[in-house]
RNA sequence: UCCCCAGUAGCUCAGUUGGCAGAGCAGAUGGCUGUUAACCAUCGGGUCCGCGGUUCAAGUCCGUGCUGGGGAGCCA
């Protein structure tokens, strides 16, 4: 018989006959000649009550059944008689798929985050893990349809690549030669004999391809998996993540600033909308301001304000930062924090950047020190978008790239589509874990992704 | 990579001034006529992270290693 899902049976207007679940049982409770089951089956945050009686045939046999074990129940939901749920389902029949014996890790009471990434391939079978990745599901959704509904294209950007734009982060080599017996030409590795011919790595932004396919399709985006190979030790990093990179043809500094503070309204509306019994878990249990700080997102405009006046703003704050602020230099994590969270206590925008702080593709102001650079920070989180205008003008471009030591010869493509039909345009890049942790409250990165990725941990 | 904190039962954690290893939950067994993290009773369960040291005596103090966490840097 075809499963029914928890979630359709739970939003149910009337009793109904002869319908089956299949799910993994969360608690079972005894009474003399009952056994009272919860079962989830993940597609919602709530768990169906099972009421079993004695007179089923291997009764004997789900009183033994425990938390954990995956059933099939056959049975009416009809309205529970006790208090705590509207319906249950009293079960006609009941099959035990699979027992969890009683070494199975997870009880139903409430475990440390820390004990539950040790098995991270059991702690979606928890509450609160269950709702991180049903969110996690409706905000990719969700940035497919902002996107669609735009007429934005989605470029699938390569993993591989040869390139290291601009030097984003420390790179993953990827290789095919024997790491024992390596290839060497004048005491060096010989890339020429490797599976490309040429040094290889995993992608640590897509950005660079994203730009072609602008120049081309006008506007698109890029979603998903990058690579960091930092040492980062932080609640904020992991070595494989997930980076959403829109970038538009015909579109300025302005333009990516209005786009991006749009795009993490909508997305915000949209998960609160979609997802309220899960959220509702987090605002309860992880953040008790989450809904004060998503409503905040969504009713607050985003105050937008040049590098310069930001540096002004927390040069007179009076606060004892352990970081100077002086132009020049680059925002720290304290300082970023203090203007969202405490000067202005909604998000901003800081634009134009000194441009010895950023990387070569950025436009150059008409001041000749600055770019047209922009972060957006948001409480509790800190920095969760950062674009720019793209330097459109092939010299210089050139001239930048000279500059900063960056040989013409390997962004030949990248620097030839200056020379053909070259536009102004713009783009920017979202890390996915970080909006997740924004709009679930959890401080951990580790904890809203399913297999993290970090130095010395890939056992999963 | 740097600074700080922690590691005790399957899990969450207590363990005072160095002096017999503890609780709740989970598990097993039994009880209970509709339970809501059910409840009641009984029972089982320990390399106190590893190694070394101080001491009559170390979970406790010291050194060191490992693992985890928090913060910083780098960044998304």
């Amino acid at each position: 018989m075809k499963r029914i899902r928890i979630l359709n049976l739970l939003r149910s207007d009337k009793p109904i006959d002869n319908v089956t679940i299949m799910g993994w049982i969360r608690t079972r409770r005894d009474s003399k000649g009952f056994s009272f089951l919860e079962i989830n089956d993940g597609s919602c945050l709530k768990n169906l009550q099972v009421v079993a009686d004695s007179s089923l045939a291997n009764y004997e046999e789900i009183t033994k059944s425990s938390t954990g074990s995956a059933v099939s129940v056959t049975g009416s939901l009809i309205e529970s008689q006790g208090k705590g749920q509207t319906w249950e389902l009293k079960a006609e029949g009941m099959e035990i798929l699979g027992l969890a014996p009683d070494t199975f890790p997870l009880q139903k009471k409430r475990h440390g985050d820390e004990f539950l990434r040790t098995i991270a391939h059991l702690r979606p079978r928890t509450n609160k893990y269950g709702a991180v990745f049903r969110i996690r599901s409706e905000l990719s959704f969700a940035i497919h349809k902002f996107f669609k509904d735009r007429g934005f294209q989605y470029i699938h950007t390569p993993v591989l690549t040869a390139s290291d734009c601009e030097g984003a982060g420390e790179l993953f080599k990827v290789t095919t030669l024997d790491l024992d017996n390596v290839p060497k030409k004048d005491r060096k590795t010989d890339f020429s004999l490797d599976f490309f011919g040429a040094a290889t790595n995993l992608t640590v932004s897509g950005q660079l391809s994203a730009e072609m396919f602008a120049l081309s399709l006008g506007d698109v985006y890029t979603f998903g998996p990058t690579f960091r190979a930092e040492n980062s030790n932080t609640s904020r990093h992991v070595a494989e993540f997930w980076m959403v990179e829109p970038e538009m043809a015909f579109s300025d500094l302005n333009d990516a600033m209005d786009l991006s503070e749009e795009f993490l309204k909508y997305l915000t509306g949209h998960v609160m909308d979609e997802c309220g019994a899960d959220l509702e878990l987090f605002a309860k249990h992880v953040d008790k301001n989450l809904m004060a700080t998503l409503n905040g997102l969504i009713s607050s405009g985003f105050t937008r304000l040049s590098y310069k006046e930001a540096v002004e703003i927390l040069s007179k704050s009076g606060q004892n930062f352990e970081f100077e602020v002086a132009f020049g230099k680059d925002l720290q994590s304290e300082h970023e924090r203090y203007l969202t969270e405490r000067y202005f206590q909604h998000p901003v925008i800081i634009y134009n950047y000194p441009k010895n702080i950023k990387p070569f593709y950025m436009r150059i102001n008409d001041d000749n020190k600055t770019v047209a650079a922009m972060d957006v920070l948001v409480p509790n989180i800190g920095e969760i978008i950062g674009g720019s205008q793209r330097e459109e003008r092939l010299n210089i471009l050139e001239a930048r790239m000279n500059e900063m030591g960056l040989s013409k010869k390997d962004y030949w493509w990248y620097v030839e589509s200056r020379e053909y039909g070259s536009v102004y345009h713009s783009g920017f890049g979202l890390g996915f874990e970080r909006l997740l942790m924004f709009l679930t409250g959890i401080t951990n990165i580790r904890d809203v992704i399913p297999f993290p990725r970090t130095p010395n941990s890939i056992s999963f």
